[in-house]
DNA sequence: AGGCTAATGTCAGTCGCTGACAGTTGACAA
DNA sequence: TTGTCAACTGTCAGCGACTGACATTAGCCT
């Protein structure tokens, strides 16, 4: 059925790489990024150096490896969002959605709590943070143009979907970044900072820029 | 008088650092941050890769040096606009006025459109795109602050700057893609795209949350 | 069993970057 | 002018991230 063995031969490869993460994840967050080597990262998981980078292309990638995987699952959350939902409406609910689904998603590779403190040092390291920020803009560019499409905008021209992202994403960062500053590093904790700060984005950007829903009204 | 000869030593410490400053970017932009190595820097100004390292930390550093200057320009310029403007108005005005001032400021050390191919440089190279964000998002940090204050709001509660910030910045991280993708590459194309694109914005948060200008005013 | 091929290991080399030590050269006083 | 000091620079050795080339191992399939 859907269980799909694969073989012997995909199984190891999906174990090692699961390896990989969570060794160089845990390394990372104990003694920090840049004091951990690839080298110990590969060692700890009996491969060579040479193995790890042919997993990942760079020491940064596995840092961001859980990430991509949330990444993924907020993008599906967006898109099932009924269309009647506005354009914040819509990015605020898929990110609770995506909340609640992460669990099960992630604790199949990591420890949950290790995802949040991988969250924790990502903010906290100067060359990740970096990574992060040229990541976020590349996802917002997606989410631009998601919202684009919902709204039946022209997702080039028009700059409001990009404002409207951009803002949010703003928003979204500086919860985490709030979060990040106190002491609870739950899920639950996160959930309600950005709950508590998104509320402030609504009435913000609630303008009501959408074409006419229906012809013939005035 | 002002002329600050400030000795000899100074004179060609300084020499130093703008040539390499220069070649640099000559070198970045005419065949790629990657393919440049910090030696053929090094060697084209005829000092020791050592020697570069002492007057830039990284070769990251010396891809922004003069992004450092422009920012530098623009925080005076906003710190100088009258507290009438509301938000959105003194970050706009301000970025302009800083067009004004910024041919004399970069002229000084490379040819302006020099700098101008830098930026899209930047703009086209990850890793540098990535610092780019991080100083970003360093910058609104900044912003934040200044306009919080210019408002009387709670810098550190109050979301509603950070949020007017990052959706600023984010139309002007916009405004500036949009530029590199366009053939043109003056400062008076930049310019248009910006005043287009952030004309925009305002009609979008130009909401009104300033505390009660004058006190008995219902 | 045996051949094919994906996965891995080994080795050498490049490039960014750093610490330590030594040599050179302006600055400044005697 | 001369000598001393401090700043500036060069050289060398070494670490860590990353890559290409080639040899080796080990699932997979007939």
């Amino acid at each position: 059925m859907t269980v799909e063995t694969t073989g012997l031969r995909a199984r190891r490869k999906r174990r090692t790489r699961d390896a990989l993460v969570r060794v160089a994840l845990e390394l990372f967050t104990g003694q920090g990024y840049e004091r951990t080597t690839v080298d110990e990262i590969a060692e700890a998981v009996e491969v060579s150096q040479r193995t790890f980078f042919r997993y990942f292309s760079s020491k940064e990638e596995v840092a961001f490896a859980v990430q991509d995987l949330m990444e993924s699952h907020y993008l599906a959350a967006l898109r099932e969002r009924p269309a009647c939902e506005g354009p914040i409406e819509a990015l605020t609910a898929a990110v609770f959605a995506a909340w609640d689904t992460v669990e099960e998603a992630v604790s199949a590779i990591i420890p949950i709590d290790l995802h949040m403190r991988s969250y924790l040092m990502i903010e906290s390291t100067p060359v990740l943070l970096a990574a992060h920020m040229r990541r976020s803009a590349e996802s917002e560019e997606l989410l631009a143009g998601l919202i684009a499409r919902r709204e039946g905008l022209d997702p080039v021209r028009d700059p409001r979907p990009r404002v409207a992202v951009a803002a949010f994403g703003g928003v979204m960062r500086a919860a985490g970044r709030q979060w990040g500053q106190g002491g609870d590093a739950s899920v639950e904790a996160i959930r309600t900072i950005t709950e508590e700060w998104l509320a402030h984005l609504g009435p913000a950007l609630a303008a009501d820029w959408r074409p006419p829903p229906t012809p013939g009204n005035a």
